[in-house]
DNA sequence: CAAGGACGAAAAATCGATTTATCGATTGGA
DNA sequence: TCCAATCGATAAATCGATTTTTCGTCCTTG
């Protein structure tokens, strides 16, 4: 290959054209694989981009279609290992396609995810995978719906009429984290959340409330969410420890959630999982080697991911289908934060020390 | 405004032309901003914009310019906070100016950092901030020179001949990290990174080693490094306790190498910083909230990103002055697993109790 | 031997905006 | 009064590809 011209103009198909000796519509033939080209010309013109070291404009080449080879994805931030992985999962899918990913940050705000989606269809991206800051009602989704978007809803959604969506089995791993709780003897739980995120939040409250009354019906389960941000949250749970409540468990429904109760526990000399257990919704990967490690319910980044690019581009691909609601399984990973099975609450002082060096 | 039809072509120029009954020429001048078009057809076209809710389509707009209106950024990873909040803000950055940002993850792999620069060139990019995976003097940045590119490189590097560079000041936080250490009577610290990133270890490193041995000539430092990913780090460390080395603090140059060392404390039950006291370079949001909080130097992101782009924006523009090389300061937080200050090492079973609540 | 296909490739239209060249009308100066 | 300068706006070229249309050969067949 050749570098020619370091800082020059970049060769156009029409360089290409005019050195191999055919004309540009040849060669956009050739280079798309088109057969009705005589193979010595076709040999010419893939000297002529070797020589030249040509590529293809990816934008140009978008300009006739109406939808850009272009996925937009938007996420409520970047700054977590879950929508961080996220991100890259997507991006790595797009490109296998030969599609362009394009990700933007709505940074928790309505407001800002419109706005972005409104940007986005003007670049005509074929589709958009968002992860929506609320849910599946809010002005984005609708936005999408009036101006024909194709799109793919994930995370923080249950199923929409418009929509494919693709979420965690929050439900079922809100059972599961309550079947091992209830297991181990817990019969005060205290569940912590964001309310906004109305559509998985309450569903994992729900799963974990009916499957934790199935087991043992007089367990004494205690709420605590706030609106918009965590900082109420971590008053309120101040304000609960303070009036002497004592649950023998938290479950937080959200990684935030995670930190604060952990914090709150610091700032009272409590240790998991001897003076109170802890399991969080989200795991991250500082939570296995902390002190203790902290028990949590890992996501399906992958399988969200994948299931909802497959998705996306079969609508794109112009399947007219009804919308799918998937919902992929979680996986509860008990750590030491919950104490070993059997252990029930408040067993006495516990085993500060670990486990023997293998 | 109108949402006139919903799901058919979006307004070109020419529809709002003919609406407005101009040329498309005058159309795109009035919204340039042009002066010497009369009010009254002026008024026309704005009423026309509104009533079909043209906007203009920037990949055809982009088109006729040599440089596109779109940034690109390539990080190592999107799942750690730093590179996260990283794209966060120079998303935001990048939107101010009217750019598009495109953000992509090179993986730690610099066949593929190379590989996503060439994708970005083939969109004629106006920038790209590039976080090397290793160092400046990688195929990227080759790529980058040989191509005309502008750009600048952030993070993983020193200075350059060809491009402005932007990184935390390591090499003085780390001194600051061996005042403190040193300060606080340790006088066998262990050092752990990755050789592979050698532009930035290695001014941590030195950093470290020079002040440390200022302070104290007869301090021991011993330092492990592994070449490519951390898990040789772990096993080198497990050797290295299993030896019977005993330092009394441990300075990761790394996030993950913060990691492994905790995970390698909890394996063998010893406690921060009672046992041995640790520093990381690198802060997240857990390490304020674990027990103990974890102290570590916090690059300054928003600095860094602005800085970046301040710079990005002048080479765009046609600054062709010699590049800077820029570090800006960071900040250095002690926390519990350092111990108090003047609480020299080994100093007892330590007080396993929190301070007091407020 | 002339008309009808088949084949391969070039010419031209297209995508949607921007920019340059051109043009008509009005105004100004000589 | 006539030509020139000015103003405002339109026509046309341009960016770089793709796709449709047109065109010229060569081959086949009646």
């Amino acid at each position: 290959m050749a570098q020619q011209e370091a800082r020059q103009r970049r060769p156009s198909i029409h360089d290409v054209a005019s050195h191999a000796g055919v004309s540009a519509a040849t060669v956009s033939k050739v280079l798309a694989g088109v057969t009705t080209v005589k193979p010595e010309n076709a040999q010419r013109v893939f000297d002529a981009v070797e020589r030249l070291g040509y590529r293809v404009d990816p934008l140009a080449s978008d300009m006739r279609r109406a939808k850009r080879r272009i996925i937009g994805a938007i996420m409520p931030e970047f700054e977590s290992e879950f929508f961080g992985s996220m991100v890259t999962e997507l991006e790595g899918l797009a490109e296998q396609r030969g599609y362009t990913l394009v990700a933007a940050s709505s940074r928790e705000s309505e407001t800002r995810e419109k706005e972005i989606l409104a940007r986005m269809h003007d670049w005509r991206v074929a589709g958009v995978v968002l992860a929506p800051v609320r849910n599946e009602h809010g002005p984005a989704a609708a936005f999408m719906k009036a101006h024909g978007m194709t799109g793919v809803l994930i995370d923080r959604v249950l199923s929409d009429d418009a929509f494919d969506t693709v979420s965690a089995d929050s439900a079922a791993a809100s059972a599961e984290v309550a079947r091992m709780l209830i297991g181990n003897g817990h019969s005060h739980i205290l569940v912590i959340g964001l309310a906004e995120q109305a559509a998985t939040v309450r569903a994992r409250l729900e799963g974990f409330r009916s499957q934790a009354l199935t087991l043992n019906p007089s367990v004494r389960i205690d709420v605590i969410t706030s609106e918009v941000s965590v900082e109420p949250l971590r008053s309120s749970l101040r304000d609960y420890f303070g009036r002497g409540e004592r649950p023998t468990a938290v479950y937080s429904l959200l990684l935030k959630g995670t930190l604060v109760a952990l914090s709150e526990f610091r700032r009272r000399g409590w240790h998991c999982p001897d003076d109170i257990a802890l399991v969080g919704f989200d795991d991250a990967e500082w939570m296995q080697v902390t002190w203790p490690a902290i028990a949590a319910v890992v996501q399906p980044v992958r399988q969200i991911a994948s299931e909802a690019m497959n998705l996306l581009f079969r609508r794109v691909e112009g399947d007219a289908g009804p919308p799918t609601a998937r919902l992929e399984p979680c996986q509860v990973l008990m750590r030491e934060s919950v104490g070993s099975p059997g252990s029930g609450p408040h067993s006495g002082g516990g085993d500060r020390q670990q486990p023997p060096l293998s």
